[in-house]
Parts: C-alpha cells; structure tokens; sequence
DNA sequence: CTGAAGTTTCAGTAATTATTGAAACTTTAG
DNA sequence: CTAAAGTTTCAATAATTACTGAAACTTCAG
C-alpha cells in the first residue's frame, strides 16, 4: 500500500480535519484511506499505508464501526478480516449528522428539560429559565427537523437541497393551495 | 456575582459541552452566564462568578466577540466595559452554524477542488478522483443550501421547521402545481 | 492439540490544547 | 502630566487527549 502524492494529500487533510469533525487524526486518515481505496483492505496494510501503530489502527477500526462508517469483509480461504466503506456519501454524512447530534445536543437537552421542571426560586432564576427554555426549544427543534430530514428519501432530499433558495417560493405555493382546497 | 445551583449547574453542562461546539471549556461558560444574565456584566464579575483568570476571562471575551455571540456595551460615568449577548437565540445559532462551517468545511472544499483539477495518473487515482468528486459535490450541497436557510426570514425558517416531515408532501404539492401551470 | 498468524488491550509516553498569572500596556480622573 | 484603575499579552505550566508497542488473547490449519 503505497499512497500516490494525491492521495496522501487527500488523506493527510482529512486527519487534521479529523478532530474538528468529531474523530481523531489517525481516524480520519484511515477513513480517508478506505474511501478513496477501490478494494477492502486489511488493518495491517493500513498501518503500513498510514504508518501508524498495529493498535491504533485497531482501535480506530472499531470506533469507524461503530458510526457504522465501514464494513468488515472477508476473502475465502484468507481468514483476515478486510474492511471497506458502508453505504453511499449520503449515508456518510448522515450516520456523521447522526452521531454528532447524540453527542452534541441529546446531553444539553435532557439537562435543559430537567432544568426546566425546577421552580424558579427568585426573579433572577426566573429570567434565567426564560431564556434555558428558548435554547431548549431551538435544540429540540432542530433535533426533530434533522431526524425528519434524515427519513426523507434520498431523492426527496436532493429536490430540496437543489431547491435552494426555492425553498421561499414553495413555502408561498403551499399557503396558496391550502388556500384553494379549503375553498 | 454569585451564582444559584441551578444556574451553575447549567454553565458548567455549557462548559463541558463547549469544546464539543467549537470553543474551548471556559468559553463555553462564560458564554452560558452571558445568556442566562439579565444585566450586562463586567469581565471582573465574569472571572470572579467561574473562578477563572482575568487574562483567560480577556482571551474568551475576544474569541465570543469574533463570533459575534457578544456585544460591548458601556454604562454612563463609567469607563468599564460591559458585556451581554448579542441577538436572538435563532441569531446565535445561525453564528454558530456559520462559524463551523468556515472551519469544518471551508478548508476541505478548497482542498477538493484543487485535487481535482489534478489529471489522474493510474486507474487508482481515477477511481481516487472519482469518490474525492462526491465528497465534493456533498460538501457543496450542504454549504451551498445552508446559507440559502440563512438567507430565508425568521419565519420562513420557522414554518419550514415546523413543516417537518411535511416537506415531503409540500415537494409533491409543488410538483402538482408546476404541472398545473404547464396546462 | 499445538503453534503460527492475527487481533485486542492497556499502561506508559508523547503531543496537543487550555489556563494561569505576572508584566506590559492603555485610559482617564484629578 | 501623573498615577490609579482597568485591560491585554504571552511565556510557563497544567490538563487533556492521542499514540505506541509489548503482552495477552483468539482463531484455526495441520
């Protein structure tokens, strides 16, 4: 597993993204790999191709797994496990979307609620809960939102994306024609 | 400035959760008491109610202000800066979301778009170039509708988050429309 | 059943990132 | 203009997080 210098630019830039999107460098550089790389591979040839530890390669397989990122394949009469990207793009950013709402919101929101069910002991908890619930109420409504968007059909989803700033005009469209069907 | 359990309790979860939202710990909770305080308050106070250094309290202060999250204000015959902050939450939100895109995506795409503009060197560059081109396309998508949502007026937003899963059947009414009008 | 090949775990260490606090700088009342 | 009050900077240090590599474990061909 010999990188190419596009590749490794590839993949170099996706570890230091890595961090910001919520894995660690070595992992995003494995993931890098395994997108951009036609055939499964084993956790060995991407230690070699990453140069990074037999264990670390081990540890980031599983957490990849685990986001459901990737898929463990097995080649008959070779009893090594060979590992491959899960699911289309879409399905990438997705399962991200996923996961980084579970760890970025599911925790603030079930504090907030919590928080929430307190009786506000003076004018300045009062105020303090005012404004706890307007947060609360943002967060859950992306949450439901961007789980409503995650059930759409693909198709669906890519109308709406490449609706843009349509998005306006058939928000007018429907007001019209619940209009015209309640007359 | 002495906080009550239940607003500690909330500026310490924002701490925790901050560095998982793009700033670090104490940015996140002087953040927090920022939103859950009425009145404008000093950096002393600030320092003084999260038991942090004055110097840190100044650094987060500045990185707050670069986001736009707050705003100086200044209370007559008295030379000290105050601050609170700085618009609605849906306001903050959209600071937010803008920000990390800046940071998550931004680099990536520049990056993308170079690589391909690379002529492939073997079959495994191609199919390299191939899957680089959908992550492109990905990433463009989402940063291109997301700043068309932030074009949409509060309400806009506000009916279309509401819609749910209901956008689904708006696409179908819209495509009904456009037919109708092509009659 | 044995051992060779492969995999996982985890304690120790390295690398990164956040925080302090003291010194330098700025502002303005007197 | 001076000095007191306030603010900012940044080098040193602390805290956190990632990574290595050796040892323990697992699997299966022979």
């Amino acid at each position: 597993m010999k990188m190419t210098p596009m590749i490794e630019t590839f993949v170099m830039h996706f570890g230091e993204m890595g961090s910001r999107w919520g894995f660690n460098r070595t992992v995003g550089q494995m993931y890098a790999l395994l997108v951009i790389t036609k055939d499964p591979i084993s956790a060995n040839q991407i230690a070699e191709a990453l140069s990074i530890s037999r264990g670390n390669v081990s540890m980031g397989l599983k957490e990849l797994q685990s986001w459901q990122l990737i898929q463990l394949q097995h080649k008959p009469a070779d009893r090594k496990d060979y590992f491959q990207t899960n699911g289309s793009i879409w399905d990438m950013a997705n399962r991200v979307f996923e996961e980084r709402r579970k760890r970025e919101m599911d925790p603030t929101l079930s504090l907030l609620r919590d928080i929430l069910l307190d009786t506000p002991a003076n004018e300045q908890e009062q105020h303090a809960q005012d404004k706890l619930k307007e947060v609360h109420d943002l967060l859950e409504g992306i949450t439901k939102w961007s789980s409503e968007l995650q059930r759409l059909s693909p198709e669906k989803l890519d109308t709406l994306m490449k609706l843009g700033s349509g998005v306006g005009k058939v928000l007018d469209m429907k007001d019209k024609l619940l209009k015209r069907s309640n007359e």
